[in-house]
DNA sequence: CAGTAGTTGACTGAATTACTCGGAAATTAG
DNA sequence: CTAATTTCCGAGTAATTCAGTCAACTACTG
């Protein structure tokens, strides 16, 4: 598991997908427009999204994308997985050549870590991002404060 | 917040000084030998580890790093962000200038997704991971003795 | 069957990662 | 003091990945 901003526009684009589901295929282009993402990049990106089976393309005139499944079946660990292919984290590579007497002390460590923040991610579909993106609509259309008490909030700054 | 390599193998160095930490300062050397990381490149990610405060250092002949703080005051998201400095995931940069209606539609999703990485990050800390290495050892030799003597132990030993 | 909307994949410059090299500064041992 | 040890610092580099471009190829429409 590893996050870069690649995963993260590769997430963009599916939200943005998913929030225009069931309108027909959805081009890229139409995509690179409302997401700032550049056309060429986006179809790297969905070449490997269709590859993994998150997408179906329809070709021709009136072409586009579609989700492949429906969105509360899609998750953010799918999506970056399949365009984020992962790194190995331990130098041992799984096996049990670790020096000292220590073995692998790294791979538990990082299987760990990665089990957990993997785990969480798969629980995020696209479908509690579509919600959560509803919700925040409404909320500033009617009553923009007070109204989004759904997830935690953390990082006062978010300059991460 | 990013998840590469290069964090990785600051945690992993960071845990190897936690499990010797109240011997003395550890070296770098010492860390490139057990755990298989470049000194070179070691000397590169603890320039940025002192700066950021998490560890002290020791010049000269019986020198090397301590933690600069106990083990249980430094976090998994301390020493990742220390080494791998952020990426700003928001093509808005946190300003407002998104198009269409739902402005920063990504912002949102990011800074709520890293909030929850972090936030989990920084509860796993070097001490945790030391009790969870210990239990492991014990797991496995089903009697490890903590009866280390108190001398320090400076020396390498000659092992290679 | 030609034209066009749209995908597909090969290719590329820039940035980042992981790493090396060479030396300088600080500290201690002898 | 001198020599050895170890951190510190900057420049440099090969490999990889990121982000984006370009030129085809495919299927549908008229």
């Amino acid at each position: 598991m590893r996050l870069t901003t690649k995963g993260r526009f590769a997430v963009t684009a599916m939200l943005d997908l998913a929030l225009r589901h069931g309108n027909g295929p959805v081009t890229l282009a139409g995509i690179s427009e409302r997401q700032s993402i550049s056309l060429s990049y986006l179809e790297q990106l969905f070449g490997k999204l269709r590859r993994a089976e998150l997408v179906e393309s329809v070709r021709g005139p009136g072409g586009g994308y579609t989700l492949a499944k429906s969105a509360d079946q899609i998750s953010v660990a799918d999506i970056i997985t399949a365009v984020d292919e992962p790194v190995d984290a331990t130098q041992c590579g799984g096996r049990e050549n670790c020096h000292d007497n220590h073995r692998c002390m790294t791979h538990d460590l990082w299987t760990n870590l990665n089990a957990t923040i993997f785990d969480y991610l798969s629980k995020v579909t696209l479908f509690s991002l579509v919600a959560e993106q509803h919700a925040k609509d409404s909320n500033v259309m009617q009553d923009k404060r007070e109204a989004t008490p759904q997830r935690a909030r953390v990082t006062p700054t978010g300059a991460m």
